[in-house]
DNA sequence: CGATCACTTGAATTAAATCAACGATAGTGG
DNA sequence: CCACTATCGTTGATTTAATTCAAGTGATCG
């Protein structure tokens, strides 16, 4: 058998961005809590259009979550961190609108969505937690949205490498003090940002020859902070992630 | 004393798109609700970075959520149609990470911000009803963001004119068959899809001309509903507005 | 060792932004 | 009542940011 973590032990609790949890809360979770899965890089964790009977919370690994349009282009809506809640929208609405992607292996905390309903039921404060959580993923799909609709290239692409390192760091996944794992590929960043591929490695580039932040062998370094906020269309003093938040 | 309207009599409870309420349900979202709020077109309903003390439910009007960049550029989220919560996540986490504003004179439900966690945790089945809530605001975000993210001009303009129509459509809002009242400016829509005042008005010059749809005196009439599908890059077949939803 | 994949770069093209100006309408104040 | 002003929609001309097309590099893998 397995070793299976314990919700009250939990290694992602140890960061202050999450909040504390009751003993109560934790062996509600627990109780909720169906089991652990891990995963390889390149699965797909949920598709569009399916009805999710399993929901998660990313406790290792990096994905994507995105959407497909009918000529078959792709528009990330978000990179999925470890404290991630995967399948929200799947637990509640029955239906996913939008698919997520493991990029790298991942671990996930596995819940069953028939037992949704009755966590939400006895669980109060869980359930202001699940409200909270849905906030802050559509807080940042919103700032996205504006950075896409009104930033240039060169903003954005600042702006989804500030965030994306915030958000590492803010789970311990720095490297040091100013870099992270950065698994990702250009072209995933493109599509989150709206940009071709060529226009991406050119912006890219620039940054990294100007001295400003530099991206090669999957690790993210940001080399002049001050000046990535400077080209950075949004200062994010109020990053939705930054703050505490609820880990389900 | 001015009549208030009682929620398990709510106007717009006789759509369709909108859940059923039980007795015992409807008692207590009536205890929730604090009031009601005629508002002018034009006034600013919650300010980012501010800390609403009020919650609201759009009874009547229309208006528009938006945020507004570093050099004064403002993307509009969505646009607010009766039914609509306003300012959960404030209500959740304190602090409006965007504007909402009324484009029409409004009516306002009125929610205290002090009895929300009071609600959610006497009402379960209430506080599901938010987490859906929240996850349909996140969907229509993160359509929103493919849509201004991959979708050319006219896609992304023949999108939004759909959207609306729908939504409109089904709180009523419908005269005749093809036609709801859109009483936003063109300059709304444009920075609604990241585009320019200028290629806006162009491209809805072409749609007219092509006799696809045609906006003008604050009515849209959509005159070939086939072709402006075919047009839009998502079909939204699964249009999280058009299946049944919560209503607070 | 060919094949595939991610990244890179140059050149040409295009979609959309910007600049600029005008007409219509409505509101304001002398 | 009429000039004055502001707002919104409209259109033409120009410029630019970003896309697309094309090709080459280096690394990894079966």
């Amino acid at each position: 058998m397995r070793h299976v973590i314990k919700c009250a032990d939990c290694p992602l609790r140890r960061f202050d961005v999450f909040d504390r949890l009751t003993e109560t809360e934790a062996a509600a979770t627990q109780r909720f809590k169906s089991g652990e899965l891990r995963i390889e890089a390149g699965t797909t964790i949920l598709n569009e259009g399916s009805n999710a009977a399993q929901l998660h919370t990313a406790l290792d690994g990096l994905g994507i979550r995105y959407k497909t349009t009918e000529e078959g282009r792709r528009q990330v809506i978000n990179f999925v961190l470890p404290g991630d809640f995967i399948g929200l929208q799947a637990g509640v609405m029955g239906e996913m609108t939008h698919s997520v992607e493991a990029t790298t292996d991942m671990r996930l905390c596995v819940f069953d969505r028939s037992d949704f309903w009755t966590f939400v039921k006895g669980n109060p404060e869980r359930s202001f937690d699940l409200i909270w959580m849905a906030s802050i993923e559509e807080q940042m799909v919103s700032e996205a949205l504006a950075t896409v609709g009104q930033l240039k290239a060169e903003a954005r692409i600042c702006w989804a490498l500030l965030r994306l390192f915030r958000r590492a760091t803010s789970v311990g996944l720095g490297i040091g003090d100013n870099s992270i794992p950065l698994p990702f590929k250009q072209q995933d960043l493109a599509d989150a940002m709206g940009l071709s591929l060529v226009h991406t490695n050119r912006t890219l580039r620039r940054l990294r020859e100007d001295g400003v932040a530099q991206w090669s062998d999957d690790v993210l370094e940001i080399a002049d902070l001050p000046a990535l906020i400077d080209r950075a269309g949004f200062p994010g003093n109020s990053e939705p992630f930054a703050q505490a938040r609820p880990l389900i």
